[in-house]
DNA sequence: GCCAACGTTGGC
DNA sequence: GCCAACGTTGGC
């Protein structure tokens, strides 16, 4: 299958990508999605090798801070069945699995985020999810052309800076 | 902190 | 199955 592209969303103050450039490995699973449509790209779509952008959202600015890759394709969110997380949901057993993740590891740290407000002025992402008057979907499909353009957009601001 | 835009819940 | 009430998200 061809190779696809996602955004996911974290607030910085959860989960950050300095966060995610510490861990080990710069590896780390994506949990705590509890919404049915972001869980289903989870579950059914997203791919090993499939690249996303990891978005801060609720965050001083919004915006797109670099790229990472996945490693494992969607398995069931084992913090749905710990009742001392703040993600538990007492209707996902480990029989019957209601939430999933998967594991990423990190591509590439921007130098700079790609800000919201920059973002709204290049044409050529017009449509896309994460610019959606009221979009608040945590795990997005992004189209081929619009990756290409962010990641465009990114190594031409990164040439200016040097 | 505000609030628009969503998603979920639950009574009917 | 409808839909009002409520809770959450997340930019601003």
């Amino acid at each position: 299958m061809a190779k696809k592209y996602w955004l996911l969303k974290s607030e910085p103050e959860a989960f950050s990508i300095s966060d995610l450039a510490q861990a080990p490995g710069q590896i780390t699973c994506w949990d705590g999605v509890r919404n049915y449509q972001a869980r289903n790209y989870l579950r059914d779509d997203i791919q090993i090798n499939d690249l996303a952008f990891f978005h801060h959202s609720n965050a001083c600015p919004p915006g797109i801070a670099g790229v990472v890759k996945v490693i494992q394709s969607g398995y069931p969110d084992s913090t749905a069945w710990d009742p001392f997380d703040c993600h538990y949901d007492a209707k996902s057993t480990v029989a019957n699995p209601r939430w999933f993740m998967i594991d990423v590891q990190l591509v590439t740290r921007f130098e700079e985020i790609l800000t919201l407000e920059l973002l709204r002025t290049v044409p050529a992402l017009k449509s896309m999810e994460l610019l959606r008057k009221g979009s608040r979907l945590s795990v997005q499909p992004v189209r081929a052309d619009e990756y290409q353009t962010v990641m465009k957009l990114y190594r031409s601001l990164n040439s200016r800076r040097q």
